[in-house]
DNA sequence: TAATTGAGTTTCAAAATGCAACTCTTTTCG
DNA sequence: CGAAAAGAGTTGCATTTTGAAACTCAATTA
């Protein structure tokens, strides 16, 4: 059994980080939007120790994240893919991936280049907007912590 | 001296997550965005070891997503607050807190409220797009990896 | 000036991680 | 078809990280 830390936690950024919130989760996800599917495949990929990879892909299971596939011919060969819950990530590594180029960038690399397939074009940095698509940052939010009344004013 | 583990990976989801992807680093960081500013102010909201707060905090101070200051006024009290690389995960925290609010429902709880400062409305739902602003799924991006050639048709 | 608060260390036990070797199937290839 | 190789894990053990509680020592506050 796998023990979740922060699950009962009000706060839903505990929450998805119980689930994906540790050192490997979110790499295996990223590796599997990029088409990788097989235990060895990961293994290699991240150079991850096979009894953690397994449980990190049990867990990720477990918590619908991903799903694992029977793929074998006659007898068990497995696939591990992405759910639409785990598919919904997509956001968070594309923000993740960003932040990483901006401001960890690696000596002599280029940022990874993701574009559009229909039309060739780069993919735009990945903004929180209000609802007519204009962008706010930390200092334009107010959050409302719904059982305290705190309004907390959002700031560095 | 702090050990970092996928430091020199050539990629820059797991460099962030060098920086950023332990069980706790985050937390803090989404806590400095709501006002949080001094170590037992954390401490206690978190309910983290204070061992392990310190540990973070410094790393956090050593990769520059935070920095702390010294606001005694005759000796040393501090404070912990956002740098603008710091403040730059707000994107990263608001898709997942918005994951977490879609995929973690908390029993009872509605998910958190953040609104426009200004105009009152909630936040939008982060998305991917592309130049003219069309959201982008995972399935409408091409990636390209860039020391091998390879184009990786990002799937499920 | 004494008591309290802030900001840590230190110590020690418990849990998680990493590594290598070992299993047991399922494919593949001659 | 049978032997060898690949896939998908377990197991055991050493190393690291965590966590909890007690202990410092300076700065505020009463």
């Amino acid at each position: 059994m796998v023990k979740k830390r922060f699950e009962d936690s009000t706060c839903s950024v505990a929450r998805a980080l119980d689930e994906v919130g540790d050192w490997w989760s979110l790499r295996i996800v990223l590796l599997a939007m990029y088409g990788t599917r097989r235990y060895v495949d990961f293994q290699q990929q991240l150079g991850i120790a096979r009894n953690i990879l397994c449980d990190r892909l049990n867990r990720l299971v477990e918590n619908e994240v991903m799903r694992k596939e029977n793929v074998g011919e006659h007898g068990c060969r497995f696939e591990y893919r992405l759910t639409e819950k785990g598919r919904d990530l997509f956001t968070v590594l594309v923000a993740l991936r960003q932040w990483g180029d901006r401001w960890t960038p690696y000596p002599g690399q280029e940022p990874m280049d993701m574009r559009d397939k229909r039309t060739g074009r780069p993919v735009a940095p990945v903004k929180v907007c209000d609802q007519d698509g204009q962008a706010l940052s930390i200092r334009d939010v107010l959050v409302n912590q719904d059982d305290t009344d705190a309004v907390c004013d959002a700031e560095d």
